[in-house]
DNA sequence: CATGAACCCTGTAGCCGCTTCAGGGTCAAG
DNA sequence: CTTGACCCTGAAGCGGCTACAGGGTTCATG
């Protein structure tokens, strides 16, 4: 490998990414595709590794690969205001707050289930009870005389 | 429709899915496929209806679809002891919790980002400042003389 | 009887963010 | 000169749907 370049191994190592991954996002324009060895192989500068590290740290805090996608392209004018980096941060704290309240009500349900259990035979099981349709779920019922 | 059947729309409305996710859920054998009419159409029975409730009860619950099956197929056995549904159920609550975990911490650095937005311009933006590399993130570093 | 709207059919491709695989080529050490 | 670690491309697969395209059926209305 040429002095002050190194290999996507490197790369990998350096970021904690995988070498496909890297390639991967090559692919989808997110990494600018890097200069090459005698041998095809990828040469990678300083460059590609701030700008790696950028991407793996926006995934690291579960942004999108779009929103990552942004904000590298934000960051690129550093006399632009904030407001717009500040904006997709916003919406992804809202989400991610969602998230946790969809998974907080999930885990209450399924303590409660899991709690009743009797550890008896399906036929008493509350989890599957829980689960099984009840008569009212009947769209043919017998008729109510 | 013949009487005591229901189509694909029916069955979707009844139960909350979209008539597409019904024929995927067939198509993946997680549905048994339901008579035809002489059109060609899907003629349910109280069987599918019941069957379909049990799985959108056990996605609302946040199985996956290869629990859903797993939980359907033990369900079958009424005379089985219910430790299998017990660890299915334990092995999800223990993966919703260990999401949650994740979430809460990615809040709490989000939050901390945003708060420390003063709207300036991006140079002096906190947000992507801790997203970019720091110097430390060099492979090759001006040598320590 | 014709027409139109609402429903249904099949098959295929797309979404995200990778991961895996097949089938090779390159390079340094022993 | 061979071994083994690394690298290359291109295509397909994952979960769990969703969205077409390009038709057929059914039923109420005129």
């Amino acid at each position: 490998m040429m002095t002050g370049t190194f290999s996507i191994g490197e790369l990998a190592r350096a970021t904690g990414t995988k070498v496909e991954t890297i390639r991967y996002y090559e692919r989808i324009g997110l990494l600018p595709p890097p200069a090459r060895t005698g041998g095809n192989y990828r040469a990678y500068a300083q460059l590609h590794l701030d700008r790696l590290s950028f991407i793996r740290r926006g995934r690291d805090l579960g942004f999108s690969l779009d929103d990552v996608r942004e904000l590298l392209r934000l960051s690129d004018d550093r006399q632009r205001p904030c407001g717009e980096i500040d904006q997709i941060a916003r919406g992804h704290l809202a989400e991610v707050e969602r998230k946790l309240a969809d998974l907080a009500m999930l885990r209450g349900e399924l303590r409660q289930l899991i709690d009743q259990c009797q550890r008896g035979t399906i036929a008493e099981c509350r989890i599957i009870e829980a689960l099984a349709p009840r008569a009212e779920g009947k769209i043919f019922g017998s008729p109510t005389p």
